[in-house]
Order: C-alpha cells, then sequence, then structure tokens
DNA sequence: GAGATTTACCTTTTT
DNA sequence: GGTAAATCTC
C-alpha cells in the first residue's frame, strides 16, 4: 500500500516504529522534546490513511486544548477527516458515556457536575449538618476534606491510608470523616450531583458491572491512545484497561521523569505497570532531543540524575553549540524583575518575538512583582495558571442560576442563589430549600411561598425571572436575562470592586455565545473552565504577541525559545509545603526539570535574595537546593559596571565613618569604615556588622 | 435572624 | 491580599 504521507523519511527510526505498530498494546517512553506530539500526530493520521473511521480512534489527553491541537495538525498532515476524531481528557469522556449509559447506575442524562470548589461547599453544608463544625476547632478546613476524601477515590485507597500517610494530626478525627465522606456520597447520589472524581469513578463502575457496555465501547472505540499517562492515577489506568478490553489496541505515551500531579493522586508508576496490566506490550523509547542545546540538556539530565528513584534515560541533540545556562542572583523581587525584564526586552531587540519567551515559576503568586514591572515597561503578556474565571464568587452566582435551569433540585444552586436575596440568610435559606425540594414544581412554588415582608419582593423578582428563563431562549439570551435580574445584587454585593468584576460577566456572555444548550454551556464551564483573567483578555484584543508568564504545571507541553525559571529559593521552588518530605522533594525535582526542559536556545534561572512572605513579610532565603546542585552548569550573571553608573547616579561612591545609612534590606546603621575603594563596613543596628559592596548594596544617605 | 464589622488564617500545582 | 469564621449591631 501507498501512503500519502512519507513515514519513514519524516520520523526517526524510533517515532516510526511508534506510528508503525498499530494494533496490540504499545507503550512510548518519551523524553522531554522527543517530538511525542508530532509522534501521536503521524499516528492519528496513519491510522486514518489506512481507512480506520475517525471516530472510531479516541485520543485521551491532559487537556482537550491538546488534543484539539493535535488533530489539527494531523488534519494539516493529511486530511480534514482527521478532526473527527475522538478526542478529550477522561474527564470528558466519562462526561459523555455518563450522559449516555449513567442511566445504569442511577442517574438520569442532566447530572450535574460539581466543580473543586462546588464539592468543597457541599462537604461544608453536611459538616455542619452532622455538627463537626462547631464541636472542637480542630477539625480539617473544607479545602483539606475535599482533598482527603478526593486523594482516596483517586488512589483507590482507604480514608484512613490517606489521613495516616498524609494528614497524620488529624488521625483523631478519622471516625468523623468516615462518616462525614458516606453522606457526602449518599448526598451526590440522592441529588444527581457529580464531582470530579465522580465522573471517572462512575464511569468505572459502569464499565465494571456491564460487561455489555464494555464490548460496546471497544466496538466504537477500536483504537485508543493515551497521552501523558505518567500522569494517570489507579483509577485512570483501571479504566483504560477496561476499555481496550475487547480489542488490546491501545497505545500509551508518557515520561516518569515528567510525572508532576501527585497530588491529583496520579501515579508515575502507571507507567512501569503498563505492561502487567497489558500483556505483550511493546515497549519504545523515544531519546533524542529535538528541542533544546547541549548545554541545556546537560543540567536537564543532571537534575534528574539526582532523582531517588528514575528509570534510566538519557537525551541527547544534535543540535551543535548553544548558550550555557545563565544564573543571576538578585537582591530582592524587584531586582529578580528588573533583570528579567531587561533581558526580554534586549532578546526582542535581537528578534526573538515576544511570544517566544516564557516566564516560569512555581506558584501562581510568585509573579506579582514582575506583574507589575512588566505593566510599567508596557511590555505586554499573557498569564496561565493561577485563579480561574470560574471560580469568582460573581461567576459562581451566576452559573448556580443556571444551574437551577437544568436541575432543579440542585439545592447547592440554591442556596447560593437565595443567600444573594437581600434579607435572606442561612435559616431563612434553609427554611425555603425543605419547602422546595419536596415540590413537583420548585419555580412554580417559589411564587406560592408565602414568605416575610422584609424578603417577598426579592423572592417574587426570582420567581419571575425564572419564568422568563423557562421559555425556548439560548444560552446567551437567558444570560443576558439573567444580568438583568442580578445586575442589582451584583452591585450591592460586590460594592467595593463591582467594575473590575464586570468585565469577567462580559466575557462569560462572549463564551455563552458559542453554545446550543445551557446543558453544554455548564459542563464545558465545569470541565474546561476558561483560564482567561481580563488582563489576559485585553492583552489579547490589543497585541497578538506577548510575553508568556506561567506555572510550571500549565507549562507541560510547551516550548519556548528563551525561558526564564524564577525565584529558585528554598521555600518557594522548592515550594514549602514540600520540605522535608522526601517524596514530595522528587516530585519538585521532576517539576524543576519540566520547567528547564521548556527552553529551545536560552534558559535563566533567577533567584532572589530576600522574598516576600504571606505571614512574615520580607525574608531572607536560601538559594534552591536544585541550584545548588546544577551549578557546575550554570554560568553566573554579573551587571555590566556602565548600566550601574547610569542607574544609580545619586549614590556616592564613598561613606564617610559615622554617618547614619540606610538599607532596604539591614534597615538602618552606622558607617564604621571604607574598606576598600568600593566596599563599606557598616553597623547596624538589628543586623549587625557588615560589609556591604558598593556596586550591589543599596545604601541610603539619612 | 440578617447584615455589618472585625479578626484570624493561610496560602501549590488542576480535571 | 484574600476569604472564612467570630463577634457585634440592628
Amino acid at each position: 500500500m501507498k501512503y500519502r504521507i512519507d513515514y519513514a523519511n519524516e520520523l526517526n527510526p524510533a517515532q516510526l516504529e511508534a506510528v508503525r505498530n498499530l494494533f496490540g498494546p504499545v507503550l512510548v517512553i518519551a523524553g522531554a522534546g522527543s517530538g511525542k506530539t508530532r509522534t501521536l500526530v503521524y499516528r492519528v493520521a496513519r491510522l486514518v490513511e489506512e481507512g480506520v473511521p475517525p471516530e472510531r480512534i479516541l485520543l485521551l489527553t491532559f487537556t482537550r486544548k491538546a488534543a484539539r491541537e493535535m488533530l489539527r495538525r494531523a488534519a494539516i498532515l493529511l486530511d480534514e477527516k482527521c478532526e473527527n476524531v475522538s478526542g478529550g481528557t477522561f474527564h470528558s469522556l466519562a462526561h459523555l458515556m455518563l450522559r449516555q449509559y449513567g442511566y445504569l447506575i442511577g442517574y438520569s442524562r442532566n447530572f450535574t457536575i460539581l466543580d473543586r470548589g462546588d464539592a468543597e461547599d457541599a462537604i461544608n453544608l453536611l459538616r455542619t449538618a452532622l455538627g463537626l463544625a462547631d464541636r472542637k476547632r480542630r477539625f480539617p478546613r473544607k479545602e483539606t476534606i475535599a482533598s482527603i476524601f478526593s486523594m482516596a477515590v483517586n488512589k483507590r485507597i482507604s480514608l484512613e491510608e490517606v489521613v495516616t500517610e498524609e494528614y497524620p494530626h488529624f488521625l483523631d478525627d478519622l471516625e468523623d470523616l468516615a462518616r462525614l465522606f458516606e453522606h457526602y456520597v449518599r448526598y451526590k447520589q440522592e441529588h444527581q450531583l457529580m464531582d470530579y472524581d465522580d465522573l471517572l469513578v462512575n464511569w468505572y463502575r459502569v464499565l465494571k458491572g456491564f460487561p455489555e457496555v464494555r464490548r460496546e465501547i471497544g466496538r466504537r472505540f477500536e483504537f485508543i491512545m493515551v497521552d501523558e499517562y505518567q500522569d494517570t492515577n489507579a483509577l485512570q489506568a483501571e479504566i483504560v484497561r477496561f476499555m481496550a478490553e475487547e480489542h488490546g489496541n491501545v497505545m500509551v505515551v508518557g515520561d516518569d521523569s515528567q510525572s508532576i500531579y501527585a497530588f491529583r493522586g496520579a501515579n508515575f508508576k502507571n507507567i512501569i505497570k503498563f505492561p502487567k496490566l497489558f500483556p505483550g506490550t511493546k515497549i519504545i523509547k523515544l531519546e533524542e532531543n529535538y528541542r533544546s542545546r547541549q548545554p541545556i540538556l546537560d543540567l536537564a539530565n543532571t537534575v534528574i540524575e539526582y532523582a531517588k528513584e528514575k528509570y534510566t534515560k538519557c537525551l541527547f541533540t544534535r543540535l551543535e553549540g548553544g548558550n550555557i545556562p545563565v544564573l543571576y542572583k538578585a537582591r530582592d523581587e524587584a531586582d529578580q524583575s528588573r533583570f528579567i525584564a531587561d533581558r526580554i526586552l534586549e532578546l526582542r531587540e535581537e528578534g526573538v518575538p515576544l511570544s517566544e519567551i516564557a516566564v516560569l515559576f512555581r506558584s501562581a503568586y510568585h509573579s506579582f512583582d514582575l506583574e507589575l514591572e512588566l505593566a510599567k515597561r508596557n511590555i505586554p503578556f499573557v498569564k496561565q495558571g493561577g485563579m480561574k474565571l470560574i471560580e469568582t464568587a460573581h461567576i459562581k452566582d451566576v452559573v448556580a442560576h443556571l444551574r437551577l435551569l437544568v436541575n432543579p433540585y440542585d439545592m447547592l444552586a440554591w442556596n447560593r442563589v437565595l443567600l444573594l436575596i437581600e434579607g435572606i440568610g442561612p435559616k431563612t435559606s434553609k427554611r425555603l430549600m425543605e419547602y422546595l425540594k419536596v415540590e413537583d414544581d420548585p419555580f412554580e412554588a417559589l411564587s406560592r411561598y408565602s414568605a416575610k415582608p422584609s424578603f417577598a419582593k426579592g423572592l417574587n423578582k426570582l420567581a419571575e425571572l425564572f419564568g422568563k428563563l423557562r421559555q425556548k431562549l439560548s444560552p446567551e439570551e437567558k444570560l443576558a436575562l439573567l444580568y438583568e435580574y442580578y445586575e442589582p445584587i451584583f452591585e450591592r454585593v460586590y460594592y467595593d470592586d463591582h467594575p473590575k468584576r464586570a468585565k469577567d460577566l462580559d466575557q462569560l456572555l462572549a463564551i455563552a455565545h458559542k453554545y446550543e444548550t445551557v446543558e453544554d454551556f455548564l459542563a464545558d464551564l465545569a470541565l474546561e473552565p476558561p483560564e482567561a483573567s481580563v488582563a489576559e483578555v485585553e492583552a489579547l484584543e490589543n497585541e497578538d504577541e506577548k510575553l508568556v508568564l506561567s506555572t510550571v504545571h500549565s507549562a507541560k507541553g510547551l516550548e519556548w525559545h528563551s525561558v526564564f525559571v524564577i525565584s529558585l529559593a528554598e521555600g518557594r521552588f522548592p515550594s514549602s509545603y514540600a520540605l522535608g518530605k522526601e517524596e514530595s522533594i522528587e516530585e519538585e525535582r521532576r517539576l524543576f526539570y519540566v520547567a528547564v526542559t521548556r527552553a529551545k536556545e536560552n534558559l535563566f534561572l533567577t533567584y532572589p535574595a530576600t522574598y516576600y512572605s504571606p505571614g512574615e513579610g520580607r525574608i531572607f532565603s536560601k538559594p534552591s537546593r536544585f541550584l545548588e546542585e546544577v551549578k557546575d552548569k550554570l554560568k553566573p550573571w554579573y551587571e555590566e559596571e556602565t548600566s550601574f553608573i547610569e542607574e544609580e547616579e545619586e549614590v556616592s561612591s564613598s561613606f564617610k565613618p559615622g554617618e547614619i545609612v540606610w538599607h532596604p534590606i539591614f534597615g538602618e546603621g552606622k558607617v564604621k569604615r571604607m574598606a576598600d575603594i568600593d566596599k563599606v563596613v557598616v553597623q547596624f543596628t538589628s543586623a549587625g556588622e557588615r560589609t556591604l559592596h558598593l556596586k550591589f548594596a543599596r545604601l541610603e544617605r539619612l
């Protein structure tokens, strides 16, 4: 058979093997930048070229965006039929399947998906109902409870194991937690609710309990591919096993060194276990790197050499030359930001587009200072990771109303909606819900309720709103009606900052425009939350070329010409949360590995000598242990003297003994003597005697 | 019982 | 720099 694509020429031998092996189980171990995506794209094309109907191919990826992008590339490579390949995340697949098969385990077609915040609210509600809230103040907060439950489900272990391993300080509360968990499970079932974990659990239950469904699914998806397999958990592995049971045509791709989702139950050992799950697995390793220059790979290889557990794999490249990664030790965060902005402007001068430069960090808030600096210098940027649109209170308000349209018995939504009405607090809301939940038509019942005058008007307006919303309208039209109702509430509840928040509402309206039904709109909102903050949207509108700021997690799978990894201080990266726990430190290390392997040509690592910590204010930091480990592979950066003279003209080159000076870190002090032409010895009131380099220290006379 | 005000707390990462 | 429990006021 003649193929339209010249596979042998466009792929290396290992990639080609992965593309050609269409039948049976295949495990591809793909190092960073080894053309993993390319391999998947070509394999999709190959399958389609072989005549497999696209909808019979299933491509499971980590985000839906990733799936779309791969299918788009396949479509360009071969033809547009490739866009019809079934693709998405485990959660979106499970959602789709459960709409169809959920009835088998007692769920109707219009169950509601709870996002993390909703799940926490539900847990909170039950915690109060069970009287666990007020007894002792030691009882874990709702976020923690949700994490414990989620981890038990995803790792398929008992609550006791989770608490013992991760939260031993709550062992005393184990019984109460178990009781709460039971109630939570029952509550969701009774109210037609599923949280993220339930999507997986329930899909698994259907597959396990109904062999005929497995056979049907096997015929529906004849070829299965799973990307980022190192970030799947035990439950997802089981789902794959069941779905591929019929034919065994399953290929998983991953890199154990890039497993960074243990906190949500992922286990990189899944990769190693795969051949046991599917006997006869063909294993293919992709080790040649096409992304980064050798000096960057040397650094990356060093990072992973220090890893406690690794499944040897060594990246190499044929790309010659390249710059040694740069280390910049900054005085503080402001200095770090200034350094980055300077380098970015230089790079742009050299012709590197802004969109080819990224700044990566461990946690979303680490970039706050930098964001201010970039704004000051008019450098446009987008930020990925951190607070999502859907997590803001005002969007949740609006969404709660929509949720009621789909599921009038969604009591969590009712509670939120009712509490917004002036004159209604927790008690009244509860009483109202007791009344509504036994009614056949809660909306109609709303207008019949004999309300106290203090909130009767508000309740009437709400009933009126639902009357209008039940007409056959598009999601966008319904949302517009809803805004009319919500506006006065919005301005009352968020009186101090509603103009800022209003932009989010507009954005939600714009998103709604694309949808036919409220159900689809809500499901997508939960499964694929739009990340864009207001700042991002504005940047998108005004410039097409912008710098990328991203958490390392959100940077997975992406690459840039030049990459900055910032705030490499103990407590920041690695996160203080991970300190002292070996397994967590290992995960932080893999995270660092992911960060540095995003760079193609230039890599800059920065470390601030002090940083702001939420509790203690400005604190001194130690360089990240990861920096220590790779210091041989780094070239320290020294500011050229000229730039300093320009910037700090007002700083005198000498001080006289006895002068009172002020230092941004050490505070006030008295000059003892000059130690050299450019060094001064100062006795600080609180920090003791220090010798300072005038070139670096920002000493001011008082 | 609702609403306003104050206090305390704690901060990863995401489907 | 944000929210959630605790306390105060109407």
